[in-house]
DNA sequence: CTGGTTATGGATTGGTCGGTACAAAACTGA
DNA sequence: TCAGTTTTGTACCGACCAATCCATAACCAG
């Protein structure tokens, strides 16, 4: 009944969320994001309304994607507790290595946000501290199951311990953005699992 | 023989600082820089000549005030090695409770710059990485000590433990940006010690 | 093939961006 | 008092910002 969209808005939200990845929200232009997606101004306002409704749409499918494919990690059965908070780690630190450019990461969307937005954005605050809430619960269920099975000793309790490997991948993603290779992060992560089995 | 200034450019530095650590290099515009100094913006041209400069003399000025409190703790011969980095860590968590937005750090500008410009910034990724070799070194040197004293007992070697220190910090830093509670931090912390001794 | 509806491209909006020009003001040494 | 120098306030610059307008294109149901 009416002419139908040239684009698809998966792909181009997907283009967006790059564009916001790799530079920021207020470093992102509108016409970086007609560049970036290859729509027109019209498409993209007639389909997202704002910059800043766009940039909200990116986020949450950002941490929906990752936190998807983190939780996957974190209780897939075939891998004991431990494992799969290493496998966890593995799976920043390969991304921590891509998209390098002059030795730095591109980092993580969800805390570059927070650290670029939080504070002054209440709507992307709150959808990143939903994710959080989400990664808290899942790093505390695998860690109390560890702990159960006897493969973490540390008497901290399982919340405590879900803050706190929460907090060193965010200290990895900062570290990969300040210019550390993989050694560099792989040291980190195994100094940081130490402290599971003391 | 000329005509005397009517600022303390030390004072005008510091105000520019806050007003970027607060909101970020992009979302703070040299009108915020006027206001926040108290200056036309005459004055900041011939003194900082642009936006870009100024930017790097407060990060400057921040890293190495930071830095140099953070360095005296560490060397601070009145007290043990694993006291002074708990001191560390103790100045950290205060400036984490300083200047809270709805239940938000302001941060660190230093993360908050690596995050926002080390990838596209020259200047400011070397300013930065020049400031995190000094911390590594301090870091690595109290922690040979401490386990010369015995105080410390993983046997990772120092420049790692030094790393993992340093990337539990910008963690820190996030989750006080994200929200986290003293509390919360204090819990990082304590887990983040544990491995200094297991 | 036509009328209704939506998508698209391009021009354009008012506003703000970082930065500059310029003249008046304010000081100092002579 | 005055020449020389720098600072300061104000007006202004072109460029770009996010966002909108509108005419045209493209589609589909009838």
């Amino acid at each position: 009944m009416a002419r139908p969209r040239q684009f698809d808005e998966e792909r181009a939200l997907d283009a967006a969320m790059r564009a916001f990845w790799a530079n920021g929200y207020e470093a992102t232009s509108t016409q970086d994001l007609c560049e970036a997606t290859g729509l027109g101004r019209s498409s993209i306002y007639n389909t997202f309304i704002s910059k800043h409704d766009l940039f909200e749409r990116a986020l949450g499918r950002y941490v929906d994607m990752m936190t998807a494919t983190q939780l996957e990690l974190l209780q897939d059965e075939r891998l004991g507790p431990l494992e799969r908070i290493r496998a966890l780690f593995a799976l920043v630190v390969d991304g921590e290595m891509k998209e390098r450019r002059d030795g730095r990461s591109i980092g993580c969307l969800a805390v570059n946000a927070t650290v670029e937005l939080a504070r002054r954005d209440t709507r992307a605050a709150a959808l990143l501290e939903r994710d959080l809430a989400r990664r808290l619960d899942a790093l505390r269920t695998v860690i109390a199951t560890g702990r159960s099975a006897g493969e973490i000793t540390s008497r901290r309790d399982p919340l405590t311990l879900a803050r706190y490997l929460n907090s060193v991948i965010a200290g990895l993603r900062v570290a990969g953005q300040g210019g550390a290779g993989r050694a560099d992060l792989e040291g980190i992560i195994d100094t940081a699992m130490d402290t599971l089995i003391s």
